[in-house]
DNA sequence: AATACTTACAAAATCGATTTAGCACAGGTG
DNA sequence: CACCTGTGCTAAATCGATTTTGTAAGTATT
């Protein structure tokens, strides 16, 4: 009933414990062990169904084979896709994951991290949120490996992962122009991601690039900490007195799905009055009337490449990581919205 | 710059590591140790910041204070709120949470359930998919702590916590009787779980007990096998065979979704010329025109429950759990579907 | 023939905690 | 004075692996 140890598994072989673990550890030739004696303790161990106690290796290696994933928020679909990727493809690698949402609170994340640390986690994979800047200073100050994804911190130079939002942007700009559209607003939100600075340094440089002269009055910056409320009645009057615009381009995908409540209540009708483009796709995009455009971010992609980069941070230090700021290029999906 | 252990912490109180374990662990009073001795330690303690190490902990004590916590869908909203109340509930009483999901598959289920025995977690917080009979007898065997969320196997005497699924139903029957609704079509699908079963059998005793005959014809169930297309292009047929109905009772969101976008394609106006009720909120209820009337789950209410008879499990078996079986009422929520 | 070097393992130390058993001293009892 | 009982702690065993060191037997070298 108890568990099998490696001691057992020794005895049933006759011989010492250490001979098991470098067999099982494949250090057999490096320690000189005949096949003879490899290939007795290898039937021995598959016969009895032997597997090795996490936590005793993990005490004894100190590494635990786990990897943080911290995320903004678990209910996210962001995460959701991310989160499969990465637990997939941690696994074929022999990792797990567990995994922690900031709730967007700087100092949850600290906590968290911290935690993650006790816990002994290998490595960390984290989308970062404001204030999250000095842990994860600390952490790579501790030589934790570490990959950013989605966002990162321009002071900081950790590796990171993220869709090439000024690219993602130019796409959507590109195909309300290609439509005919010019009167185009642009709704973001005031949280200091560098993001959402880039998103809206392409919406600028797009406009400039038509020879469409930039209006402030265009541009409508959300206040994070308002309620849902305040903000949809705050982009309702944005959109009535913008009433010649002809689209809209939202900044994240929470944005686009206030902005569709808005639009809804104005009872405006999309595309005729107005088109929208979002960036970031939601699964009430595709299935809301008329669907909205959107630029998909290539999150599979940006989980593999974190993961990789992971990877090759913990692989007994293969050199110092180049090539380890990466920006994938965004999909722009058409729908019927513009 | 290395960790600190208990032996240095023993080293500066002066003590040998055996006091200061007895009194981090509060067992001063137990082993007779001088109140004197201890603040020293505390002290000692406090001042560097020593935090036991876990796995060493794990592995002496075989407590790892870790939950798994198994879900169909990661990506669910149900998961999501699940994991937020069950996380921050774990932490409260010391304990961690890692997450897996099955995404429907019964042979991916087993094995998480064995990989987290491996990873040595202290109990199971699972919603059971269908096939995972066999993996949750032998928890349930093995003595692990056990809760069942959101359905259960009738078979299988494990505790479990979910809304009160009949009952929910009925909340939605009644509110379309009361507005008027008669000729009322249920959609279902084919997944052998407890609660699909409950709620369409409160579904037909609903009518019964207001005399309305039960029409075959008026029920579909859908082949979860079947594309999302197929299931689609079922579904409308369902509708326009049906189109004497006055209102339709999605028994799942999945369901209600695609109901949605089934209606939206025939161009039926909700509730003009068909009312919907669907069981399960989800945000895209609450959004799409003109918001959809659903049945509530009391996800915060079942990840405490659950989380309370899980530590009462883990609790130097405190009796063989009375009252292991629990079912929270739903909630109605009325929106303009109906 | 004595020394050195391989070979093929075994023994023991180690990771960082918990827990059981033990030990020295003080005071009380017969 | 011998014996027992508490007190207040320490020493050592333990959890289950990995890894370093040790060692006996056989072969090669001088």
């Amino acid at each position: 009933m108890k568990r099998l140890t490696l001691k057992d598994v020794a005895r049933m072989a006759g011989v010492a414990p250490s001979t098991v673990s470098f067999v099982l550890n494949g250090k057999a030739k490096q320690m000189r062990i005949r096949d003879e004696v490899a290939q007795k303790i290898m039937s021995v161990v598959n016969q009895s169904g032997y597997e090795p106690h996490r936590v005793a290796v993990n005490l004894r290696t100190g590494q635990s084979k786990t990897l943080g994933l911290i995320v903004e928020s678990i209910s996210g679909s962001f995460f959701a896709s991310l989160a499969r990727t990465i637990e997939t493809e941690a696994e074929r690698l022999g990792y797990n994951v567990v995994y922690c949402s900031t709730e967007n609170n700087a100092e949850k994340g600290g906590e968290l991290i911290r935690m993650l640390g006790r816990q002994m986690v290998d490595g960390y994979l984290i989308t970062p949120a404001p204030g999250m800047e000095n842990e994860i200073r600390r952490l790579l100050q501790m030589h934790k490996p570490v990959v950013l994804m989605d966002s990162y911190f321009p002071g900081i130079k950790a590796p990171y992962v993220l869709i090439d939002n000024f690219h993602g942007v130019q796409l959507g700009m590109d195909h309300l122009f290609e439509r005919g559209y010019r009167k185009i607003g642009y709704v973001t939100v005031d949280v200091s991601l560098i993001q959402l600075a880039e998103r809206q340094r392409s919406y600028t440089q797009a406009l400039k690039k038509k020879d469409i002269p930039f209006r402030k009055k265009r541009v409508l910056e959300l206040n994070y900490h308002d309620s849902r409320e305040q903000n949809l009645a705050t982009l309702e009057a944005f959109i009535q007195e913008n009433s010649d615009m002809d689209a809209i381009f939202f900044a994240t995908n929470y944005l686009g799905i206030l902005g569709l409540e808005a639009m809804g209540r104005l009872k405006i009708s999309m595309p005729k009055q107005m088109a929208a483009v979002c960036f970031d796709d939601h699964d009430i995009f595709r299935l809301y009337p008329p669907g909205i455009t959107v630029i998909e971010q290539p999150i599979e992609g940006i989980a593999a490449k974190a993961i990789s980069l992971l990877m090759k941070q913990l692989d007994k230090q293969s050199g110092p990581l180049k090539e380890s700021q990466v920006a994938l290029p965004g999909r722009l999906i058409v729908r019927s919205s513009t």
